[in-house]
RNA sequence: GGGCCCGUAGUCGAGGGGUUAAGACGUCUGCUUGACGUGCAGAAGAUCCCAGGUUCGAAUCCUGGCGGGCCCACCA
């Protein structure tokens, strides 16, 4: 073995690659560990966050193959949607049909997931590539389109009338997951309405004035001393529409006059009091965000629109006063513009009635950590609206369905038909009414492509074997997207195939930049994880992954920490090295005798041995890494190496081969636990020392060997080890270096240990290099 | 307003009803020990956020504060 360098790494990538090492082979006889790995969107660069979600569920995939699995570990790819057509639209303009445009959004889409793709690799992410999926590849689109048609079958799809998220600047509906919240400074305006009957003022506070034209009701709460009496009555707005005066509770009294208008929609709340108090419905603006349906305002942009009113009402003297107020408002998470709520004829699922199962199903899974599962649970309890998965865009899974432009009505496509192109489709007939129906031409919503990655993974629908694969086993996710990920696949999963999808759930937080924050441009606080595996090595940001805990928290980036990582990449391959050297002569047949420092150490590994495949059982890397690094750094490098030298350089052969036989087996030992972890290293250690015909990678976990759990075995080491940790301070504190010798040393021991004097007497005065020493009974030990 | 998580040395962080509360980085002192100075041997550094309560005993459990984070709702 040379001196470490990252072309091991790059050696072993191309290696595991070329041998196909990680393909799923389901011989029948293993058990199946299949894992629903989150399909990145192709951004075209993987972040730290990609980094550590993917490094946790290789080290499960790793571990899973090592303990006798047949491990399904498929990668895909989260292909569609708004980011991709902005820049493609920006590189080649607006000028392309509909087809050219999808055309390059899909080169575009395919060089970034070879760039990402041979990113993953270079972090040794042990997918089986032969089974990569895309989101946007037309068997995708046919199996989303198949599952969409099932849906339809049961009712649970259909195209309706209702008030949407829309966003004007995209002119498309969006998803309530779709929506981000930002703070802004506003107005609120004080305007004078009128009671009908009693002709008196009547003064509502609103910032959205552009809306009065849809007014349909005044609110007050039913307990508000100044306005009970109005309820019942009616109001007269200041463009002269005569409306009712309601009570209800939701009202806030301190907010404002205490009264309120409710326009169809000025927002969510209005439109929660429109369908509660089966008020009517005035559709106030187009697709464009523009004005509609008012009497003077047609056309304006609602900023417009609002100035418009504004001039109009002050005029008539019916502004009051104005004050400014902060507001927090939804925007679009993917353009940030501000979203209003639309009257729009939208495809939906319906999820509203299903919440009881999917919390039921939910709480049959296993969801790691366990608090995880709350998130999920309320948000499903919060759901009060049907999913809404048409989107007007283009690059997306076109909808499968035909509508009827005279009655609605909706009919799938022919199965034969998928996967499905609007484009190319003809218009057909009807079969309700007999006018003409056309092919929708909008697109899912890409949570309605992922929702069902438990089922394409397994194979389903057309490969029998998907019942073999399907619940998987597991769904490693990040926590922020429990609602919208977790939520829609078990949702999708319930109702297309009956079962839960998944049978655990491991969750993970987010990276933060080194300062603790969101990692972000404006904060220049962003770290490159393909910057620190040029620096550091692949192994050692995977290392690093383990070391900031397993749990689902946010975690600050820390480069003390990939220090760290980096010198137990470097220990570890000199200690193999060292191995290497001393084991030069090692014949498994030669005579051995064991002594005390031998069996200490095996004592050690296999109590250590327990602990980590617990650990790793469990999804619990901190902890399985930090046991194997204590061990392996600590007890067998700084101690047992060092117990053991002079028997490597001596003439007697039984102890040298006991000590070479030793060293060895645990080595070998410890290189599989890390495996998992850190699989460059190990790999080429194993191929160097152990095995150059069998990738450490397919090799079997180490067997617990209980027999080798000793109290006797571990007293008497660990009295040895204390001497010796005596001896060095006594030599430290007179200055002395450690390999000096000291002609005579008195050691004193406790009663109860003194059993073992004799025992390690040889091992203490070579170890420790005394010529000569005399036990003594003390009440701690300790030499002079 | 609701839910969840968290508050431990200069920094990052394990743990957790009962003797001296891990470990890492940093700091300090020794050691050119033949795998590694990316090393070895030592040392210093913590009122475990605050206040009550339960207990023979709390940093650990409970309650309430204060502080931080995430998610959700609402803000006409």
């Amino acid at each position: 073995m040379d001196k470490y360098s990252k072309d091991i790494e790059i050696k072993w990538m191309k290696h595991w690659s070329s041998n196909n090492t990680y393909a799923f082979k389901d011989d029948g006889k293993k058990p199946i560990y299949s894992i629903d790995t989150p399909p990145p969107f192709t951004s075209g660069k993987l972040h730290m966050g990609h980094v550590l979600s993917y490094s946790l569920f290789d080290f499960a995939a790793r571990f899973k193959r090592m303990r006798g699995c047949n491990v399904l570990y498929p990668q895909g790819w989260d292909c569609q949607g708004f980011p991709t057509e902005v820049k493609v639209e920006k590189k080649y303009g607006k000028n392309l049909n509909r087809d050219e445009f999808v055309n390059r959004c899909i080169e575009w889409t395919k060089e970034f997931i070879e760039t990402m793709r041979s990113q993953m690799m270079r972090m040794g992410f042990s997918a089986d590539w032969s089974r990569e999926y895309k989101t946007m590849d037309p068997e995708y689109h046919k199996k989303v389109q198949y599952s969409l048609i099932k849906m339809h079958e049961q009712g649970l799809v259909y195209i309706g009338e209702h008030p949407v998220f829309w966003c004007a600047n995209c002119r498309s509906a969006i998803a309530k997951a779709e929506t981000e919240e930002v703070e802004r400074k506003t107005v609120l305006n004080y305007i004078k309405f009128r009671v009908a009957e009693t002709e008196e003022d009547l003064i509502i506070a609103t910032t959205r004035p552009e809306y009065l034209h849809a007014c349909v009701a005044v609110f007050v709460h039913p307990d508000d001393e100044r306005y009970r009496h109005l309820i019942g009555k009616d109001a007269i707005t200041p463009l002269g529409k005569q409306v009712k005066i309601i009570g209800d509770v939701d009202v806030e009294k301190d907010f404002g006059t205490g009264i309120v208008m409710v326009c169809t929609f000025g927002d969510k709340q209005d439109a929660v009091w429109v369908y509660r108090h089966n008020l009517p419905i005035i559709d106030a603006i187009d697709e464009a965000g523009r004005i509609k349906n008012s009497d003077k305002f047609d056309g304006l942009k609602l900023t417009d629109a609002r100035e418009a009113m504004l001039k109009r009402i002050k005029e008539d003297g019916k502004l009051v006063k104005t004050e400014a107020l902060h507001q927090v408002v939804k925007i679009h998470d993917r353009c940030k513009k501000p979203i209003e709520l639309k009257m729009s004829k939208q495809w939906f699922c319906k999820v509203d009635g299903f919440q009881r199962d999917i919390i039921k199903a939910a709480k049959e899974m296993e969801w790691i950590p366990s608090y995880t599962l709350q998130y999920l649970v309320d948000w499903t309890n919060f759901v009060e609206w049907d999913w809404v998965i048409s989107r007007q865009r283009h690059f997306g899974t076109p909808l499968p369905f035909y509508v009827c432009s005279k009655c609605n009505h909706t009919a799938p496509v022919d199965e034969s038909e998928l996967p499905f192109k609007p484009d190319k489709a003809k218009n057909r007939k009807c079969d309700k009414c007999g006018h003409e129906m056309k092919p929708e031409r909008s697109v899912a919503d890409v949570w309605v492509d992922s929702s069902i990655t438990p089922l394409i993974i397994s194979g389903w629908p057309d490969n029998e074997n998907w019942k073999k694969y399907y619940p998987v086993s597991l769904r490693p996710q990040g926590i922020e997207i429990i609602r919208t990920w977790a939520f829609y696949t078990i949702y999708r999963t319930l109702v297309l195939t009956g079962k839960p999808p998944f049978k655990q759930l491991l969750l993970n937080g987010n990276v933060l930049g080194p300062d603790g924050k969101k990692m972000s441009k404006s904060l220049g606080n962003i770290v490159d994880p393909l910057e620190l595996v040029e620096k550091y090595s692949a192994d050692a940001v995977r290392i690093w992954v383990t070391m900031s805990g397993a749990t689902a928290k946010d975690r600050p980036f820390n480069y003390q920490e990939m220090k760290y990582a980096q010198s137990f990449i470097n220990k570890l391959w000199n200690a193999s090295r060292f191995v290497e050297n001393a084991c030069k002569d090692y014949d498994a047949n030669n005579e051995m005798q064991f002594i005390t420092a031998d069996r200490w150490i095996m004592d050690k590994l296999e109590r250590v041995k327990h602990k980590v495949t617990e650990a790793y059982e469990k999804y619990d890397y901190f902890t399985a890494t930090t046991e194997l690094q204590n061990f392996f750094w600590h007890d067998f490098c700084d101690n047992y190496l060092e117990f053991v030298k002079y028997r490597i350089y001596s003439d007697e052969a039984k102890l040298k081969a006991s000590a070479q036989h030793t060293l060895r087996t645990v080595l070998l030992q410890s290189i599989k636990m890390l495996a998992p972890v850190a699989p460059f290293t190990t790999e080429e250690v194993y191929n160097e020392l152990f095995n150059n015909e069998e990738s450490i990678h397919l090799s079997s976990w180490p067997e617990q060997l209980k027999e080798n759990i000793n109290d006797d075995y571990k007293n008497a080491g660990e009295l040895l080890a204390s001497i010796i940790s005596e001896i060095r301070k006594y030599k430290n504190s007179k200055k002395m270096s450690l390999k000096e010798e000291l002609p005579y040393l008195k050691i004193f021991v406790p009663k109860e240990l003194e059993r073992y004097n004799e025992q390690i007497r040889d091992e203490v005065k070579n170890i420790g290099k005394v010529k000569d020493i005399e036990f003594a009974i003390g009440e701690q030990i300790c030499v002079e």
